[in-house]
DNA sequence: GGTTATTTTAAGCTAATTTTAAGGTTTTGT
DNA sequence: ACAAAACCTTAAAATTAGCTTAAAATAACC
């Protein structure tokens, strides 16, 4: 197990780091906020153990960008026992698990064990609508899947429920900036994801709205 | 049933030894650690107790040469209660059971009876999908052996159950954070896990979710 | 220090996806 | 009704991602 430690009082961090790797689990400490973040946006720790005070940027503040970019990584918080306050604000931030200091490194190794048994609890964030579920996390609508750009559209189609999502704004987003305008190549993949709904005997339908671009419909709505 | 005793305390032991036998437990004493661990090697006990203070050799050393082996039988520590950093080194290195001394005779005699009704922890260690059992333990896939990286991609995929593992996430993981991006590398792995699957005979698929990753995939299932 | 196992590198190959292009259909304005 | 614009569908060509192998480099082991 690999985890990073941010914490700023160094005797303290250089104890504790020894004592984990004693329990065969790889430290990366560091004593800087920024630094911290920088290294827990990589795909690289099973575990992050986050000191609340710390110079520069506090650990809340980092737990609270991690956690609104998606990152899912278990996070356990440390501060003094008087901060109470932030034990609640870290748990709603989304920390994993709290600990008072001063701590005995063995609660800390069975905290961090706690974690690792149990699979990293992400939470299925499917787009529905009516009879359709999206998953992005491998890109299958009601199992069949779909390629990149097919399922690019059909996410913004999802997410702006029965409104119309300009073909411009499509282009935009799926194809880079500087296109050389090609409406014909957002035509071309609403084709094939219609023919995909058929595929799949789906009630919904893709609407097109002449002159601006597309909408959901559920015709067994209304 | 039939347990091995690892104790130097001869007079305790001797006394143990002779309660257990009324409650028609057979003992085989020994109060050598490494004598204790050639007798524990052999498939013949149903419980083994373990003191953790021994000449020699210590029981957390004779645990941990067991399991690194492969070896499951159910283990109970012994120590003095202060040791707790014992305690949780020694579950973790896989003790199905402790037992502070001074303790009850009665107290290991239900704890025995315990273990031998329950199946061995141990078995919660394995990762398993479909036909699949990963043992980290030793890195075997259905007893065939895999080399680190191959272990570790096994890994993430059997925790993922079927959801899909993106190859970033599995590049940052397996091979360090700053990796000059080799995307080939875990192709090149899994290419070797799928040969392996066959070699098996495993029913399961690992299947390629183009531009995303791979989940594992069980064709009897649906 | 030599042998074996593992990892990295590289290259040719296959299959999936994306782009291009052309001909057809529907809608809209006059 | 007719022409023009917008849109649809399809198939082929082009591109890209991924697969597989084998050889070279490195690490592990005795």
């Amino acid at each position: 197990m690999r985890i990073l430690y941010i914490e700023d009082e160094k005797l303290l961090a250089d104890a504790v780091k020894h004592l984990l790797e004693k329990s065969d689990i790889a430290v990366d400490w560091t004593d800087d906020g920024e630094e911290g973040l920088r290294l827990a946006k990589k795909p690289l720790y099973d575990a992050i153990v986050l000191d609340i005070m710390l110079p520069k940027m506090s650990g809340l503040e980092i737990l609270e960008i991690l956690r609104k970019s998606g990152n899912k990584t278990p996070i356990i918080m440390l501060s003094a026992l008087s901060e109470i306050e932030d034990k609640v604000k870290g748990l709603e931030l989304g920390a994993d698990d709290y600990l008072a200091k001063p701590f005995k490194t063995s609660e800390l190794v069975a905290r961090l064990n706690a974690l690792n048994r149990r699979p990293p609890l992400r939470e299925e964030k499917l787009l529905k609508f009516a009879d359709l579920r999206y998953n992005p996390e491998n890109r299958t609508l009601n199992g069949e899947p779909l390629t990149e750009k097919e399922g690019e559209i059909i996410k913004m189609l999802l997410e702006s429920k029965d409104k119309t999502v300009q073909k411009d704004y499509i282009l935009g987003r799926v194809w880079g900036g500087d296109m050389v305008s090609e409406d014909n190549y957002v035509e071309v993949y609403v084709s094939y994801l219609r023919k995909k709904l058929k595929k799949i005997n789906s009630r919904v339908i893709i609407k097109t709205v002449r002159g601006l671009g597309y909408k959901l419909i559920d015709p067994e709505a209304e």
